[in-house]
DNA sequence: ATTATCTATAGATCTATAGATAATGC
DNA sequence: ATTATCTATAGATCTATAGATAATGC
């Protein structure tokens, strides 16, 4: 029954990989350690030897999200260096992210509970926050830019929201409404 | 141990109105029956007759909380005749609806819970983000313009963001800076 | 000898139901 | 007679712990 260190150590990272995905499509009181567990092909027994808590996961986890949602904004900026700003904005404000449950962006999925966690959670929230805003400023800067702190925290709330105010509504027609407005307002704040 | 129908009524008034409430506070799942029922002064064995399944009392919260919330706008918006704009956002956009847990707007605090749930809980939101967008639509279309759907959308996808964000950090500093730098991006919006 | 995982379980809590009670409303 | 609420409970699930097992690592 015992595995060796290094599996032990994959095992332990799978369990945050499927926490950071699970989390996010049932949020952090929508799921339980049995089915976390289950996922990750471990029992629900073997997990206070690789956690403290449902809370050291939960924590673990968004740090997990977080870095995986900068990792993909990086992806999609690199793959049109002449307007990463645009390649980002049009992968975030898409069909395809509304309805991706278990890898779409931390903030939209699990903001709200994150906001009723404690200070741990919230700081890998914050930095995944700051790597966002940074990522925005530079390529805000990259079109000659002053105040690009402010404009990054506008288009950023921009992009959140309207991917909250899409995935709350029923009419699919609403929801690429909110697509279409906001890119547009996002594309001028970055111009002006 | 039976009431009147005027009480009946009453206490089934006084559970959507507390869940409304607590839903916001905890998320959907992050409260129970015995809970929500014991805070409206009443036991759990009461609920059933008076709702069908606490997904019912989930459509019936939430609904209520929307109409609350867009009241809540009017009366901000009526406090301030000449610039309703600036009022609403400055009472959105505030510390105080920051650390507003049971009373603040339901798409921030229960939007990602929404989009968890089945077709009547959207239509709930979705007629409160039609409401929302109703009347930030009249309030630039004062200052006379076209277009103003779509900058009602962006300017209702960023207060909802600049709000999620806010909650979702620990320096209180940069949730104002998000508050700052978003109102006067939505100031550049409808004044466009 | 140590320990990662397993099975099993404790104790709390969850949604939902059943039957008793007592006040309403015909 | 009806019924809104109560107490009590069923059955499932939740987080967390205990002890057994068997493979690792010294």
């Amino acid at each position: 029954m015992r595995v060796s260190r290094v599996q032990a150590s994959e095992n332990r990272q799978a369990v945050i990989d499927v926490a950071s995905r699970l989390f996010r499509e049932h949020g952090f009181d929508g799921i339980g350690l049995k089915g976390l567990m289950e996922a990750a092909g471990l029992t629900q027994g073997a997990f206070y030897k690789q956690f403290a808590s449902k809370e050291d996961l939960i924590a673990l986890a968004s740090a997990r999200a977080l870095e995986s949602a900068t990792q993909q904004w990086s992806a999609a900026a690199a793959a049109k260096p002449m307007d990463s700003l645009g390649a980002v904005v049009a992968f975030y404000l898409s069909t395809d992210h509304q309805y991706e449950k278990m890898d779409g962006c931390p903030v939209v999925a699990l903001g709200a509970d994150a906001a009723r966690q404690g200070t741990t959670v919230k700081a890998s929230f914050e930095a995944g926050i700051r790597a966002y805003l940074e990522m925005l400023k530079r390529m805000i800067s990259e079109k000659g830019d002053e105040k690009s702190e402010g404009k990054a925290m506008a288009i950023l709330s921009i992009m959140v929201g309207a991917m909250t105010l899409a995935r709350a509504v029923n009419d699919q027609t609403l929801a690429q409404s909110l697509f279409d407005s906001t890119i547009e307002q996002v594309q001028k704040i970055a111009a002006s």
